[in-house]
DNA sequence: ACGTTTCTAGTACCAAGGTCCAATACCCGG
DNA sequence: CCGGGTATTGGACCTTGGTACTAGAAACGT
């Protein structure tokens, strides 16, 4: 589902303008507490969040989209500043973008975030870079805790063992672990591939690399 | 005009596969000097280079780079590293990306880049901005610094291979697309699991996986 | 109370992956 | 020219993974 959240009609407008006709159905919301209380919402959501939403305590949307890992935040600001963005993201939104963005480079941005790339205008990037110096580099991803998405439609085993399939343990570790059998991880196993659709460990830990 | 400059056959066939109907028409080149030479380049022309053209002289490629401003340049590596694609947004890149980049993904992005935008891969935005604010987000793995040294230490058949892994393919599959045996690649995985310390095929991928 | 889902487990089989022992050929730098 | 790294392949061997068919016990909802 997607879904565009802001107080402004005109906000609205211009996204579904960029948005063309890529992905029909949508929902709106109104403000940030409408969003928050809204349970319907899934992690596999695509929302466009205005940061105007509250412009007076920004650390509100920072913390919702912090509490919301592996759901694809793209957020719009009509600030459009480095630091703004930067904060954005590193609390795990999957975009940074101005409010009044080319509708034409929304509608090729969207899809992108949508499958969970990343995207910061091209004056974004280009700061980050110049301000970035070059021999200090490590710090790199860490991953969230998210069991939701696919993992939602797995039984509670299932999402345990397959858990400890993204973490490379073989069937007879993770036997002995849960104290079962090698022959009852199988089973699992194969009813997660079917749920999944997925041909074999590998392909299932590359499908929840970004939610696990 | 659209230059493909790439002196590996299967990199221009990576390239065709994720451009697909967009520009029909494109020119190929074989070398950075072939490139450099071509006098029939202008501004407007979109170049994707293949950073493997001169692996050994990296500054070349950067001062061809920043020789030709205006000129919308998307640098591919099969190195993929944070400093590498700082160095070559710095000089005036629009784009550095993964070779082994999926298709799907290059189709969003090249037109992105040829609209002056700059397109990096989710793992280098959050490199770039967690090496900015080290106080912000999530906490930072430190034992995954060993990623960019140790892919380096991969040899080119290496890492072709490596990244088809993370694609999920088998190693008939592999040795099927790489016209060699199923022996060969065994060998050639055999060398990847000791120089990246790892055990099998999904820790592997799992090593590799925000890289592609 | 009855049906469904979940969790468990058996036997057997085949495909795939990984490792040990090699070996040949190429290219490049000292 | 020679040594080292790279790319290639073979044979043999063992381990691991995935599937087919089956089935009992427990939990849960209607």
């Amino acid at each position: 589902m997607l879904v565009l959240c802001s107080h402004d009609r005109e906000q609205i407008a211009r996204w579904r303008a960029g948005l063309g006709r890529y992905r029909g159905r949508y929902r709106l919301c109104r403000s940030l507490d409408e969003l928050a209380a809204d349970a319907t919402i899934t992690p596999s959501d695509l929302v466009l969040l205005d940061m105007d939403l509250d412009a007076d305590h920004p650390e509100r949307l920072l913390s919702f989209i912090a509490a919301h890992p592996g759901m694809r935040i793209f957020a719009f600001s009509s600030l459009h500043q480095p630091e703004e963005g930067a904060k954005v993201i590193a609390a795990g939104a999957r975009g940074y973008a101005n409010r009044y963005m080319h509708p034409e480079v929304l509608s090729q941005a969207v899809p992108l975030v949508d499958g969970g790339e990343i995207w910061l205008g091209a004056d974004l990037v280009l700061h980050l870079i110049r301000s970035n110096s070059p021999l200090n580099g490590h710090p790199v991803l860490a991953e969230e805790q998210s069991r939701e998405g696919v993992l939602g439609r797995l039984t509670p085993r299932e999402r345990d063992i397959a858990y400890r399939i993204v973490q490379g343990k073989s069937n007879k570790v993770i036997a002995s672990e849960l104290g079962v059998t090698e022959r009852t991880v199988k089973a699992h196993l194969g009813s997660i591939y079917k749920k999944t659709d997925t041909r074999d460990r590998l392909q299932l830990a590359m499908l929840l690399k970004d939610q696990v």
